[in-house]
DNA sequence: GTAAGTACTATCCTTTTTGTAACAGATAAC
DNA sequence: GTTATCTGTTACAAAAAGGATAGTACTTAC
């Protein structure tokens, strides 16, 4: 177990907000959520994760610019494109996991203690 | 390793929708963070933060209702508050050195990207 | 009484984020 | 030609978040 000191939680402080940077927000982890059950077009990311096509667009551009999704256009009838987590993007994995776990735990604490 | 299914992922979004309800915004996880060396009054947490007296009041009353943080009044000459990770918040370990992690991890690789 | 320290709160304002609705360009089906 | 699909973009509006500044209330020290 690590030692929580003044400067330690400053460099926790720093990685922290580093991370929040890149995907904090309200849609970005959500995001990769949804991508993690495969590779997936515009607007079916838009409904599976319920997010208007502006917000969607951005979010997206974000996430590519920081190397977390890959945009493939498809020469489809009507031009489609896929999006598709990066190898990078699994660097993430432990984040999500985590708090979908924590998600799951603070839920079931909550539930029971409204019965 | 899971599988990430449709159904298994639309569980995992609601989950992290949970946490970042709870611990998501630009500020709830570095008090957290910075609260790790220790219980701290009012003034010292704003300033080893960096967050206004404002903000830091709302977030801390949200960080309290959430039951991550307990408040102390001391019967000190100018009166204290102190407060304090409760012990319910070490449940948010993992999210937080996960998080730690990969900030450090995400400005590794930046920084080498540059040079 | 003046200043200084603690813990906030109030007010005002700016920035950021999010949402809605409509529309554009391309292609295909009817 | 009209309608539909897919991928976005644009314009506009609303809401949420964040920040700056000052002020309140209490106490101690000078």
């Amino acid at each position: 177990m690590a030692k929580h000191t003044v400067e330690s939680c400053s460099k926790a402080k720093m990685a922290i907000r580093d991370t929040l940077d890149i995907v904090g927000g309200k849609w970005k982890l959500i995001l990769i959520s949804v991508l993690r059950s495969g590779k997936k077009g515009f607007n079916e990311l838009s409904r599976e994760a319920g997010i208007s096509p502006r917000i969607l667009s951005k979010e997206l551009q974000e996430l590519e610019m920081n190397g977390l999704v890959s945009r493939e256009v498809c020469n489809t009838k009507p031009v489609t494109v896929q999006y598709e987590l990066t190898d990078y993007s699994q660097t993430l994995n432990e984040v999500l996991l985590a708090m979908e776990k924590w998600g799951y735990l603070h839920r079931k604490k909550i539930v029971q203690g409204v019965e």
